[in-house]
DNA sequence: GTTAGGG
DNA sequence: CCCTAAC
């Protein structure tokens, strides 16, 4: 009899619907029971713990510093709203850097702007790319705990990268959680050249030059402030979330960075040659608009191929790699725009899926580990175990800039670009005698991390955060494009007029191609590695997907997840990605055969690889699908859909709203007995093949 | 874990 | 998109 109904609606492509949860077996609402607080310490509260060391305010850092952690917040703060209010006036802002350069400095020893040569080498396959204008930055930056303040900054035809293969870090278990004693973090750019800088007794954060092999001219030494990371969020709430304050606020008194920039392609990886951004970004429309109100400073960087692909070697590996660098645009966000609410902190794999060099060393036990003396019934002897992390490796950063861009404005790119890579673009792994140990919900003692015997084998690496990695696809409706025709779905975010910044992590993650068919690009998260990805999704996504549309780049913009190093914390409100008029075509269809209400199995269908896309966000798509096909097209907002697939969304809707309506007339009037063949049979019907048999 | 709806 | 009650 449902057949015959089918047929008379005329539409074959419906299913019968499932059976209604009503009729499903009871199940018992398990009141909500709260967690016993487990006081054993996992790995992944470990990374948290040392994340949150490094990357946060120094809030957490002992008062025994000589400077007032209060009194250095309230000048972040102070800065951070003298900023905002004179939003766009470069004198003002470096007026807020002087404020700031009382704990930092900055010198740029070498400028120089290259437009030209890099246009006519790496670029030269880059059409879209000829017009920008680029300095090269290699840099080493440091911080450490001194009231020395001195620190310099060489630019260079290259770029700051962000090496986003495994990096090595200095880990000493000690003093640093307590603060008894500094900790230091030490981020590396480097440059080829292995210029390491030692860490030296500054107060400050200074830039260094490193390796720098290219030709420098025009020398520019500028006394600058540091690029006070300013938050646009006149709230002022901001702080309490955004890293860049946090970043603002670097212990400077007890912290070391060490920064130095890193001309390495090799280690570029095995990008593919990718061709010219076809897909031109998508204006950021609205100047003026909420983005810009909140992200004033939050730029989203790029990548920028190197001086030294273009200088220096004209081989077609560099140009390759530095192309790939080019393509492998990424948007990073800076943490204070989102808001971060209390919630269940995302879980992650933190251990790399990279298996980049990574190393790690100088883990030395602390005298004083050890003193959690509450033991609990499970861990009887209950330590505290202690890390100081001496110094970290920061990945590659690539920093493209208009010439005409102001120092202040370079400084404070640069410190974005840290800030963003340090905010969300890492994410740190934990080694233990060199082996990375990849379950997060192991314990220490687990582990064997808290033994003695174990400290010196431990080790921590930032790597690459695969969310924030850049997810690519090729347009269905386009031709077959060769790979380096592959659209790239980047963006520029011109944080500030004239200022265009954009900041790229590592290659590694490279954009691939995808079947035509599979026009749901995953986020990536907690993607096993680039590779396998790729073959991953030739081979799943091809054979779930059936002539479904391909969606346009535009849905397909990477948002990176933004971790917070801080488990248990706040964390961020999922970006708002609207959803692509492929999207909202694959979703229709998707209703259309499998009805509302089951939203699980729709997105399984045509979601499965979009791992953004909940079945609830399907289920709320749809529900506001229903809704702008309702109203006028005067209405309407976002990216206009298509007056067809809203005309068939109303169609899909009344056609399962009334079968929906039927099927509960049918449970109140039909028997038990009955009821229960008529479930078994739609069940049989509507799950023999999987929910997706057509009726005919 | 899913679904349905309100916010 | 989030949150949550009700499955």
């Amino acid at each position: 009899m449902e057949l015959q109904k089918r047929l008379d609606y005329g539409f074959n492509g419906y299913q019968v619907p499932a059976t209604p949860r009503a009729t499903r077996s009871a199940r018992k609402r398990v009141p909500f029971k709260k967690r016993v607080e487990d006081k054993r310490i996992s790995a992944f509260d470990l990374l948290a713990t040392v994340a949150g060391k490094l990357l946060l305010d120094k809030e957490s850092t002992p008062v025994s510093s000589n400077t007032s952690s209060a009194e250095d917040k309230s000048k972040v703060e102070k800065n951070t709203v003298k900023e905002e209010r004179r939003d766009g006036n470069q004198s003002s802002k470096l007026e807020t850097c002087d404020q700031y350069s009382n704990d930092r400095e900055f010198i740029i020893s070498q400028l120089v702007s290259q437009t030209n040569d890099l246009r006519s080498c790496s670029f030269r396959k880059s059409p879209s790319l000829k017009n920008d204008t680029h300095f090269g930055l290699t840099s080493v930056v440091t911080t450490s705990d001194c009231s020395e303040r001195s620190g310099v900054l060489k630019l260079m035809n290259g770029k700051i990268k962000n090496e986003m293969g495994s990096l090595p870090c200095k880990v000493e278990t000690g003093p640093f959680l307590c603060g008894a004693s500094g900790g230091r973090i030490k981020l590396e750019f480097e440059n080829k050249g292995p210029i390491h800088e030692e860490l030296d007794r500054t107060d400050k954060l200074s830039f260094r030059e490193v390796a720098d092999t290219c030709p420098l001219e025009d020398p520019v030494v500028v006394d600058g402030k540091p690029p006070l990371l300013v938050s646009s969020d006149s709230s002022g709430k901001t702080h309490s979330y955004g890293f860049n304050n946090h970043l603002g606020s670097f212990p400077g008194k007890r912290d070391d960075l060490k920064i130095v920039s890193r001309d390495d392609d090799e280690k570029s990886s095995g990008c593919t040659y990718l061709g010219p951004i076809k897909k031109p970004f998508r204006p950021t429309p609205l100047i003026g608009d909420r983005r810009i109100r909140k992200t004033m400073t939050s730029k989203y960087l790029k990548v920028a191929p190197r001086l030294n692909d273009v200088t220096l070697s004209n081989s077609d590996e560099n140009l390759k790699s530095a192309y790939c660098d080019r393509s492998a645009y990424k948007r990073i966000r800076s943490e204070r725009n989102y808001p971060f609410k209390k919630r269940k902190f995302l879980h992650y794999s933190s251990v790399s899926n990279s298996d980049g060099g990574i190393s790690s060393e100088g883990i030395s036990d602390s005298p004083e580990q050890s003193i959690n003396g509450n033991a609990s019934g499970v861990y009887p002897k209950m330590r505290g175990v202690k890390f100081r992390i001496k110094s970290f490796r920061v990945p590659e950063l690539f920093i493209e800039i208009p010439e005409s861009a102001t120092i202040g404005s370079l400084k404070r790119t640069v410190m974005e670009a840290v800030t963003a890579i340090l905010g969300g673009g890492l994410r740190i792994g934990v080694l233990l005698q060199g082996k990375k140990v990849r379950d997060d919900n192991k314990t220490l003692l687990q582990t064997g991390i808290s033994r003695d015997n174990q400290m010196d084998a431990l080790g921590f690496s930032l790597e690459p955060n695969p969310s924030q990695t850049f997810p690519s696809h090729c347009p269905g409706g386009s031709p077959l494009k060769f790979p380096c025709d592959t659209p790239l779905p980047l963006a520029r975010y011109p944080a500030t007029p004239g200022l265009v910044t954009r900041v790229t992590h590592d290659p590694s993650h490279e954009p691939h191609m995808h079947n035509l068919g599979n026009f749901v690009e995953s986020d990536h998260d907690s993607a096993p590695s680039p590779t396998d990805m790729s073959l991953d999704k030739s081979t799943t996504d091809s054979k779930a997907l059936v002539a479904v549309p391909a969606m346009s780049v535009e849905a397909l913009d990477v948002v990176p997840a933004h971790r917070k190093s801080k488990r248990s914390e706040v964390v961020q409100r999922r970006i708002r990605r609207p959803f692509s008029v492929a999207e909202v075509e694959a979703l229709v269809q998707a209703v259309e055969k499998l009805g509302t209400g089951r939203w699980r199995d729709v997105k399984l269908r045509a979601f499965d690889n979009a791992k953004h896309r909940t079945y609830v966000d399907l289920k709320d798509k749809w529900k506001t699908l229903v809704h702008t096909a309702r109203i006028s097209p005067q209405q309407r907002r976002g990216e206009p859909v298509p007056q067809e697939l809203l005309d068939r969304v109303l169609t899909a809707h009344a056609y399962w709203s009334q079968q929906q309506a039927k099927q509960q007339l049918k449970q109140q009037q039909q028997p038990e007995s009955c009821l229960l063949l008529y479930n078994s049979t739609v069940r049989a019907s509507s799950r023999s093949d999987g929910g997706e048999k057509n009726f005919g």
